[in-house]
DNA sequence: ATATTATATGCATATATGAGCATATAGACA
DNA sequence: TGTCTATATGCTCATATATGCATATAATAT
């Protein structure tokens, strides 16, 4: 049945975690590795990973693996998705959503040559890395 | 938190049953009893019941009751579900939700002067009831 | 090799949820 | 009043899910 395969799907967005990392994820203009995410949302690192493997068991996202590294991405290839990502950036609107994506610019600044170089970091840590890399906290 | 409520909704829509449901309200074009929905997507009447408890309490429909018969709708009032309703129109396309309005616009037939004076029927009693109106079951 | 780090996962437990059935409520009408 | 009938809800059970912690895995760096 069709409409079972459906309402998982958005049983899966269907909690405030999974949503803000779908959401972070199909608002993102790169992939994100999983540090990227723990730190933009400040969640504990094991609740964005669980996450991501319920988001991918679903189909929605996709995931680069770069050594250590896992550069995450919403699954496009999928044309079905298309319409529920579209949404997702719509209905995703205001608190904490747009913090969330205020989180990553900052914490984008770090990466070297498009890579991600550190893993995620305390929140003193990181306001340090940003002050030397010249970004206001 | 925002991102609770948000979540919240979509685990409502997140269930086989009260995603049709759902959707059908969304994309009829009147409001519908619960006799209608029970006949029109074939479930038991106390599953339709419960679920339109559920939608209703997410702020995602209203009632207007007249009589013993309720009728229910889409909350348009809400501004925030333009964008739900939107998707759900466009997410559940295929089937079973095909197949839903096509039995919804066979049952609507039976309203008398745009009301329902019928409750639900067993298929045999529905089949006879449209050949009496002309129509092909 | 060893230590470190990024990420994933197993486990225990508390809580939530869905299914199914019986029954309550309340309006309509004989 | 009493009986239908439309709709709502209470209850129980089985299952599913979230949470939190500890730890596994596997790539990298020393």
């Amino acid at each position: 049945m069709e409409a079972k395969i459906k309402a998982e799907i958005l049983k899966i967005l269907g909690d405030p975690t999974r949503l803000r990392v779908a959401h972070l994820l199909v608002a993102s203009p790169k992939s994100l590795c999983v540090c990227e995410i723990v730190d933009a949302l400040k969640l504990l690192q094991y609740r964005v990973s669980k996450s991501l493997v319920m988001l991918r068991r679903a189909g929605l996202v996709d995931v680069d693996r770069n050594g250590t590294w896992g550069y995450y991405r919403p699954k496009t290839e999928d044309e079905t998705n298309h319409v529920l990502f579209d949404f997702v950036k719509e209905y995703c609107s205001g608190e904490p959503f747009d913090a969330d994506l205020a989180g990553l610019s900052k914490r984008l600044v770090l990466r070297e040559g498009e890579k991600c170089v550190v893993g995620f970091l305390p929140e003193k840590e990181l306001q340090k890395l940003l002050r030397k890399k010249g970004v206001a906290a």
